[in-house]
DNA sequence: TATTGTTATACTCTATAACTATA
DNA sequence: TATAGTTATAGAGTATAACAATA
């Protein structure tokens, strides 16, 4: 019986993950539709959530590491600058370069958003079986992992 | 040890969402990445997802059911039929509606974007130990379930 | 010459308001 | 009068190409 598991093991995954798609599809809609309130875009948010965890950024480096393009993330804080959530500063060290902040502001609205999202996350949880609900604490971060650790890799 | 956590109980969804939000929104954002390949858009392909699984059906139940608005169904309607990936037929029951149908092409983009989902969460997965797979197996389906039970209370 | 950022342009996706046609 | 759908309009978000300014 292992060994049959053991020669099989490099497909497991492919063969769940077609069932187990389905779910994180819903999963990710779910937590999607939960975290527009606030009056915060996914794109504006995810960018000022960077700012928040890793601080003031050259706005070239936002953008490769949000994964859109320069011209998009040039409006992108055009936008939050218009709607008081971020702001430009010149980068001392280089003449071309800007540095991009967060304001006060976008600082409480990145809060505020986080919080609606763990909330909609809570309250999932809490819906769940005791085993089911040590699964999720298990699988979330351990899926987390993998994913950054792809990142890396690719 | 027991006792504390049980009279806990009720908030600890709420405190490990918290922790748990950050893994969500990786994964969350992986899975977004690794599907927009095909060409096929997200709201495209979730629109194209219902109609595979469901059926046919109005317009205006596939907004709803969407979660957007009518307009927004009919313009996207409109992309889908110039791609060559969905159809509008007339219903014969109410001559004020049409009936939304995937086309064989789309039918094929819709298992190719599957597929590569699936193949990216399969990745993902086979970097786990074997207890984390087990997690995961047992995580997801209790979460998708748990979004689709909110999603009929409210 | 290479890099940083912006401007120009175009397309998707989204919403609300106004409209047409049918029930 | 109410419902199904479209058209009009506007704004966010995305990309590539062309440009300006600085290194």
């Amino acid at each position: 019986m292992h060994n049959a598991v053991m020669d099989t093991r490099e497909k497991e995954g492919q063969e769940s993950a077609d069932g187990l798609i389905v779910a994180v599809e819903h999963l990710v809609r779910h937590v999607r539709r939960s975290s527009l309130a606030g009056g915060l875009s996914h794109t504006a948010a995810s960018a000022l959530g960077r700012l928040h965890r890793e601080g003031p950024q050259r706005l070239t480096d936002l953008a490769r590491d949000e994964g859109v393009s320069q011209p998009n993330m040039t409006q992108l804080v055009n936008r939050m600058e218009r709607d008081g959530l971020a702001r430009r500063v010149a980068d001392a060290r280089d003449g071309r370069g800007v540095r991009v902040e967060v304001t006060d502001q976008g600082l409480a609205v990145v809060r505020q958003r986080r919080a609606e999202r763990a909330e909609a996350l809570g309250r999932l949880i809490d819906s769940l079986s005791e085993p089911e609900r040590r699964a999720v604490e298990t699988a979330l971060p351990a899926l987390a992992r993998a994913v950054q650790d792809q990142a890396r890799g690719a």
